[in-house]
DNA sequence: CGGCTGACGACCT
DNA sequence: GAGGTCGCCAGCC
């Protein structure tokens, strides 16, 4: 069972550190463009904090409409939720507003040209 | 303080 | 390509 506000009381609004860092850099990924948790996690200068960096877009407050979540997807150019959840819809929702096209299974359409990494 | 948990990734069959 | 295994480590109990 994930987070339950009925048992664990209210969510932390603002995520301390990490979480505030990641979303930085990912504001910073361009419209019509698609990162991955690996990259973002990268430009951190922590490689191997991939997962993190889900958790955090996971954690990421509905306030923090500027940050663009949906344009972070795996390494295999997918995005990273059953296609059927609520967020895995929205997200190929939000991407394909912009002009990037989803086919099945969440899978990016012409992936490898439109990645943004963050050199 | 210690254990659990993953919007992940690299590797191997 | 499609699965399964294992390592990773910041937050949260």
């Amino acid at each position: 069972m994930p987070y339950d506000p009925e048992r664990h009381g209210p969510q932390r609004i603002v995520g301390p550190g990490f979480h505030d860092k990641v979303f930085d850099v990912v504001v910073t990924v361009p419209e019509g463009h698609v990162t991955t948790y690996g990259d973002v996690a990268a430009a951190l200068g922590m490689r191997s904090v991939a997962r993190k960096v889900g958790h955090a877009l996971a954690a990421l407050p509905a306030e923090r409409d500027d940050v663009p979540w949906h344009r972070v997807v795996n390494a295999q150019g997918r995005i990273s939720r059953p296609v059927e959840s609520v967020s895995g819809r929205r997200q190929c929702e939000r991407l394909e507003q912009e002009g990037i096209e989803v086919g099945a299974a969440g899978r990016i359409r012409e992936f490898t040209r439109i990645r943004h990494t963050f050199a």
